[in-house]
DNA sequence: GTTTGTCAAGTGGTCAGACCAATTTCGGAT
DNA sequence: ATCCGAAATTGGTCTGACCACTTGACAAAC
C-alpha cells in the first residue's frame, strides 16, 4: 500500500488528512494504516510534528517481536531453548566480526555487571545488555531483532533466579571467558564458552525438557505486554 | 488492560460500542486498542460477527515477525546467515524429539516434492513445508514461530533462484538425507545434512556476498557489510 | 543585530455521530 | 420442524469537530 514509495529514515510523511484526501479515504483509514506501521516500527508518529519514517528504532521491534514469540508462561522453556541453540553461534559470529570498539563496549558492560555484583545487585541489566552486545557484534540486524526479543522475555525470570548465591559471579566469569574469546577472534572457542555459560550459569531456572507437562508456574505472568491502551513514546528523535 | 480479565480461546470480546462506553473512550480509541491487538495476533475481528480472543493462530504470528524481520532486501543476507545459524540445530533437535507421525509427514512432504518436481515445479512450497514441518518436530512453539517467520521472507526470493536446472531435485536429495538422519534420531547427523542443505543447495540464490556472484541487483547490495567475513565455520560440532 | 515573547497554522490524538456491509437473531409463514 | 426475511448487532469506514502539542513566523524588547 504506503510501502511503494520508497522514503528515506527520518523522511516525514504527509500528514493524516492529505494524504487521506490523495487516497480519496478517510483519516480513520490511513490513521489504521499508520498505525499498523507505527505498530510494525516502520514508522513513528509524533503529535504536533508529523508522521516519520524510523531510523532504525530498535525497540519497538524488539519488544513486537518479544511480545508475539511470549506465548505465556508455557513457553518459557521454548524460550531459553531456542536461546541456547542460537547464543553459542551468535557468540561465534561476532567473535569474527566485532570490531574493536565492539569489543570495549563489552569490556565496559562486564565492568557494569562487576559494579553491579558489588554493589550487591544481582547484575542482570548488565547480563541483558552483555548478550546484546554480543549479538549486536555480529552486524546482523535479524539476529540482533530475535536475540533482543528472547533476551527481553528472559529478562524479568532471570531477575529472579539470579538471586542465587554465586550465580551471579559465575555469570560475570564466564561472561569474561566468552569476551576473551571474541578478543581473540575465536569463533569456535566463543561457541563452546556461550555453550557453557548457557549450560551451567544460566539454564537451572527452568530446566525442565520436553517430557513432562508444566512445571511452570502460571504466577508468573509478568511480561511487559502493553494491553488495550497504546503505549506513548517518548522518542527524542 | 485487557490481561486483567482472562480470556479464553475463542471468547467473544464486548463490542466495540460497548467497550468505548464501559471505558469511557470514544469508540475511535477503543478500535486502535483493538487493532493492535490484532496486529499482535492475539485476537481476531470479523465484521458482523464480533472480535475474538485468538486461538493460536500461528500464521497472523508469523507474519507478524517476518514483517518485523524483513527490512528491505538489504536484510535478506542476514536472514539467510541467521537460518544457516538455526536450521542445522533445529534439525537436530528435531531428530531427537520427532514422533512417528512427524516423521510420516516429512516423508509424505518429500513425495509431494517429487511429484511437483515431476511435474516441472520448482517445489518451493513444499520445500517450505518441508522446514516448516522439521522446525514442528522440535515441539518448541518459539523455534517453529521463528523458522516459520524466515521461511516465509525466504519464500519468495527461492521461488526466483529455484529456477536453475538442477537445484529443485538436489534440494530432494538433501531433504531426504535430513529426513534420514532424523529417522534414526540422529542428531548431529541431521544438523550436518541440514548444514549440507544450506551450504550447498540453497544459499546460491543470493551468495553476493563479497565475491560478486551477480545475481543480486547492484543497487540492492550496497548496503550491507563492508568489510565483514562471511562466516565459513565448518562446525566441528 | 540578536534575543525573546506571542500567536497562528499545522499535526497527530481523540471524540461523536452517521452510514455501510456482513452476520447473527428471531419471529412468522409454510 | 423447516425455511425465509426483516430487524438488530457488529466491525469498517467516513465525516467533521475539538484538543494538545509542535513549529515557525512575526513583532517587541534588548
Amino acid at each position: 500500500m504506503i510501502r511503494e514509495g520508497v522514503l528515506k529514515p527520518g523522511e516525514r510523511l504527509p500528514s493524516e488528512r492529505l494524504l487521506a484526501e490523495q487516497l480519496q479515504v478517510g483519516r480513520s483509514s490511513v490513521r489504521e494504516a499508520i498505525r499498523s506501521l507505527e505498530l510494525r516500527g516502520l514508522v513513528v508518529s509524533k503529535r504536533g510534528s508529523g508522521t516519520f519514517i524510523a531510523t532504525d528504532d530498535l525497540g519497538s521491534m524488539v519488544s513486537l517481536i518479544a511480545s508475539t514469540l511470549d506465548g505465556g508462561s508455557e513457553s518459557l522453556k521454548d524460550i531459553f531453548e531456542m536461546r541456547h541453540l542460537l547464543e553459542p553461534q551468535i557468540a561465534a559470529v561476532a567473535a569474527q566480526r566485532a570490531t574493536q570498539a565492539e569489543i570495549e563496549d563489552l569490556s565496559e558492560i562486564l565492568s557494569d555487571q562487576d559494579r553491579q555484583i558489588s554493589d550487591g545487585g544481582s547484575g542482570v541489566d548488565a547480563d541483558t545488555a552483555f548478550h546484546f552486545a554480543l549479538a549486536s557484534a555480529t552486524h546482523n540486524s535479524a539476529l540482533v531483532k530475535v536475540v533482543s526479543a528472547v533476551e527481553d522475555i528472559l529478562h524479568q525470570s532471570r531477575d529472579q533466579s539470579m538471586q542465587a548465591p554465586g550465580r551471579a559471579s559465575r555469570s560475570l566469569a564466564s561472561h569474561r571467558r566468552i569476551l576473551q574469546m571474541v578478543r581473540a577472534g575465536d569463533g569456535d572457542g566463543a561457541r563452546r564458552a556461550m555453550e557453557h555459560h548457557l549450560t551451567v550459569v544460566e539454564p537451572a531456572n527452568i530446566a525442565a525438557h520436553h517430557d513432562g507437562a508444566g512445571t511452570v508456574s502460571e504466577s508468573q505472568e509478568t511480561h511487559g505486554l502493553h494491553g488495550l491502551r497504546p503505549l506513548e513514546e517518548t522518542d527524542g528523535g
